[in-house]
RNA sequence: GGGCGCAUAGCUCAGUGGUAGAGCGUUUCGUUGACAUCGAAGAGGUCGGAGGUUCGAUCCCUCCUGCGCCCACCA
């Protein structure tokens, strides 16, 4: 009768999962110090550390977090139960772009800018925010059961977390693989900071080619004020070339040939005179040029786009920026075009150039153009200091990782992702011009910094005029610490000023799965807890689980910050786990109103059920066109679950069994068990594997259809109660990683003596 | 331009070198005590197209088509 009282049906997962989840928070199992020595459960030797790919602090979790929280909830599970030391250690991401951007949008709802606050009180409105958001992700983590260690939670702008950046930075600049340089880097003119190359996106664009001819200096070319150009032209002495962005002409500083074009060969070494500008420009070879595209000649605006500053860099070329960081026309562009927006200055180029017949033709043009990552703004390729780390070495290290098998991807095939990035791979801009984030360790003599004013923009006239660009800032006078410095060593009075770039928000990810164990400093207390080496304990991880989406953007980049700075592999096992789409295969978006709310199907189905459509539906394909009917399968099986488990309490009643090794009598004791044995080892292969679907799949039929349909029917003709609570103990052992709350209420219930709570009970 | 993934029942997806499977949906039947969020039975597919290997192909190979994704300094 009593069974009966708490047992109701149907099952109530609301009730039952906010009572479960304090229940083991109480018992201390999620931190592996805490975990129990028993007789049935002894803690192995090894232990069993996943660190959590940290969900940025810019709003709430998605249904692709919440796969990967289920995911590795299940192996987490599944280890803590063998018996494995088991951490895993849940955190979030600063995420510097990202976060600052959705703080900005909520200040221009006042119709405020970040500039009206200021540097520091901007500051705090993030933190404000961090706090609030990065609080509910925690907490939504919770609601779908994840077992995290909430006492080593991390966040990347931790006190400690900056130290492990700040001696990153220190030891890749002593190493001598950090450097200032000015180049052209994608700028985003919204955001106002460059961008790495892994931080855009593409759209195609129909646009236009025009083919302009840029007439060559001659004897008698170019001729006296007042003369057109067109006059001289009709002897063909000119050269043509093709551009998508012909209002850069105004910054062009030569044009460049192949140098096996036959067509140019007399060419190269000649000067042409720039229209528009009627600068004299040297024409070039340069083998970067492509014979067959356009005309085989093509003009050089070296600041504002990354393969012609490279051919200039070869060439020594002038340097004329004459677009500013806002995307318009500068000073440099001549006072016609000051203040226009490339778009206008466009439309008034072409029309120069056609007063002056210079437009040859003008043809269709599909081409792709970069966008930020984070706001959707075209970028502006744009030529200005920022600091770069080399990526040679750091490259030829993570490809050995891979290719020596340390770290393996599953699905196998993302190894190749990984290795195409490293192949092409040029250095990382790892400075930005934002505020929330890491300021570089970098510390400038107040008294002599004229030429380093604040890194961005410092194009002064002695660059443009020079054939040459200033390296590495020889002038400048800094020094890069980990302790703020109290005198200057340079003047030997000043305050020495820090920086005000701030890294890239991927550059403190890199180091996530060490930073959180302690790293550099492991044996000291972290974040308020004392450990007492959790490097040495849990490091190398054994797993990380993440989107493909980030595997060059971090994955490559946590291999290679590990192998360099530890001298070892961050992890064994990279998970690429699938992208949740709509049911039509569309991306889930907010803003197109396509997402679903994982918090909302909680709500609606329970946790469990919700971790069961998740998983039920991974069965190894890249995409998953998500189903609310699996969630809602998902809830019909934990009802099975529990009126099964009903079902048996009121067959054996209250007595305590001992189930150690249930005896057999009937032939159905003797199919059920080999079944279930069956079944152990399968699901045992596939976790073993990765394959969480098929493992799930496999559990669900055979409770089911095995247990429920054939074995349960049979005992009401013919009970053996050990045999019928032994099986559905193992089976609630099997079913726990993947439905941790209903599991374990129901194993509350179960009259079996030594009985642990299931969380820790033997696999 | 290069690469990757996918194409099987109305929908979402498993699967195997030898007459095709699940869940949901659908049809029929079954309501006395674990569960109608259930049970039993059934209908439903020339396994995208064309070649090839083979005694035999949904499965292996080649090509094609369609959908999706990624990468690239042809301006």
């Amino acid at each position: 009768m009593k069974v009966k009282e708490k047992f109701n049906t149907p099952y109530n997962s609301k009730e039952v999962e906010e009572k479960i989840y304090q229940l083991w928070e109480k018992s201390g199992f999620f931190d592996p110090d805490k975990l129990p020595v028993s007789k049935n459960y002894k803690l192995k030797a090894k232990s069993y550390c996943i660190v959590i790919p940290p969900p940025n602090v810019t709003g709430s979790l998605h249904m692709g977090h919440a796969l990967n929280a289920v995911i590795q909830d299940i192996l987490i599970r599944q280890k803590r139960m063998q018996g494995y030391k088991t951490l895993w250690l849940p955190g979030t991401d600063h995420a510097g772009i990202a976060t600052q951007n959705v703080v900005e949008k909520e200040l221009k709802k006042q119709g405020l800018t970040r500039h009206d606050l200021g540097r520091e009180k901007f500051i705090e409105k993030v933190w404000e925010w961090k706090e609030k958001y990065g609080n509910i992700i925690l907490e939504q983590l919770k609601k779908l059961g994840s077992s995290c260690d909430w006492s080593r939670t991390r966040f990347t702008m931790d006190k400690d977390y900056a130290k492990a950046v700040e001696t990153a930075f220190l030891y890749y600049y002593k190493k001598g693989w950090i450097y200032q340089g000015d180049r052209v880097v994608n700028w985003c003119k919204r955001c106002q900071t460059s961008l790495s190359d892994l931080e855009l996106e593409y759209e195609d664009e129909k646009g236009k080619l025009w083919y302009i001819r840029y007439p060559i200096k001659t004897k008698n070319f170019p001729p006296k004020a007042g003369q057109p150009f067109t006059e001289k032209l009709k002897t063909k002495n000119y050269i043509t070339v093709a551009t998508t962005r012909p209002e850069t002409i105004l910054g062009d500083s030569a044009v460049a040939v192949n140098p096996k074009d036959k067509r140019y060969k007399n060419l190269v070494g000649k000067t042409v005179v720039l229209p528009i500008m009627n600068r004299e420009i040297p024409v070039v070879s340069d083998s970067a040029v492509e014979i067959e595209f356009g005309t085989g000649a093509v003009k050089i605006t070296p600041a504002h786009d990354i393969l012609d500053f490279e051919i200039s860099e070869r060439h020594k070329l002038s340097i004329y920026k004459v677009i500013n960081q806002f995307g318009k026309m500068s000073k440099e562009a001549g006072k016609d075009y000051e203040g226009l927006s490339t778009k206008d200055a466009r439309v008034k180029v072409v029309e120069e150039l056609e007063k002056e017949n210079l437009i040859e033709k003008i043809e269709d043009y599909d081409h792709r153009i970069s966008k930020c990552y984070r706001c959707n703004s075209i970028i502006e390729p744009q030529i200005s200091k920022q600091w770069f780390l080399k990526m040679s070495e750091l490259a030829k290290i993570a490809k050995q990782a891979v290719k020596k098998g340390d770290v393996k991807f599953h699905p196998k095939r993302w190894e190749k992702i990984y290795f195409d990035w490293l192949d092409n791979i040029r250095d990382w801009c790892i400075s930005r011009q934002i505020w929330w984030g890491h300021q570089l360790p970098v510390y400038f003599c107040q008294n002599k910094q004229e030429a380093i004013s604040n890194s961005q923009f410092l194009i002064s006239k002695q660059i443009q005029n020079s054939k040459l660009k200033i390296k590495n800032s020889s002038d400048s006078h800094f020094i890069i610490t980990t302790e703020s410095p109290k005198h200057c060593p340079f003047c030997k009075q000043c305050h020495m000023k820090q920086a005000e770039d701030v890294l890239d928000t991927w550059f403190s990810s890199a180091l996530w799965p060490f930073a959180t164990l302690g790293w550099p400093d492991s044996a000291k207390a972290t974040a308020g807890k004392l450990n007492k080496d959790d490097l040495k304990e849990f490091y190398p991880t054994q797993v990380l689980s993440t989107a493909r989406d980030i595997i060059n953007l971090w994955v490559t980049r946590m291999i290679f910050s590990s192998a360099e700075l530890l001298g070892k592999k961050p992890f064994n096992d990279v998970i690429i786990h699938p992208t949740i789409l709509t049911k039509d295969g569309k991306r889930m978006s907010k803003s197109l109103g396509t997402g679903i709310d994982p918090m909302v199907l909680i709500e609606k189905y329970g946790a469990d059920a919700t971790r069961f459509g998740l998983i039920y539906q991974m069965m190894g394909g890249q995409d998953i066109h998500f189903n609310e009917d699996g969630i809602m399968a998902g809830k019909k099986f934990a009802n099975k679950i529990w009126n099964a488990s009903r079902f048996v309490l009121l067959q054996i009643g209250n007595t305590k069994l001992q189930i150690q090794s249930p005896k057999s009598k009937t032939s159905a004791d003797k199919k059920i068990i080999s079944q279930l044995i069956k079944i152990k080892k399968s699901v045992d292969k596939d976790l073993g594997n990765y394959q969480f679907g098929q493992a799930l799949h496999e559990i669900y039929d055979f409770f089911w259809h095995q247990f429920c349909d054939v074995y349960l029917e049979k005992s009401k003709e013919e009970l053996n109660a050990e045999i019928l609570i032994y099986v559905l103990s193992e089976s609630l052992k099997l079913l726990h990683p993947f439905m941790p709350f209903i599991t374990e209420e129901i194993y509350q219930h179960l009259a079996i003596k030594n009985k642990k709570m299931l969380i820790v009970e033997k696999w």
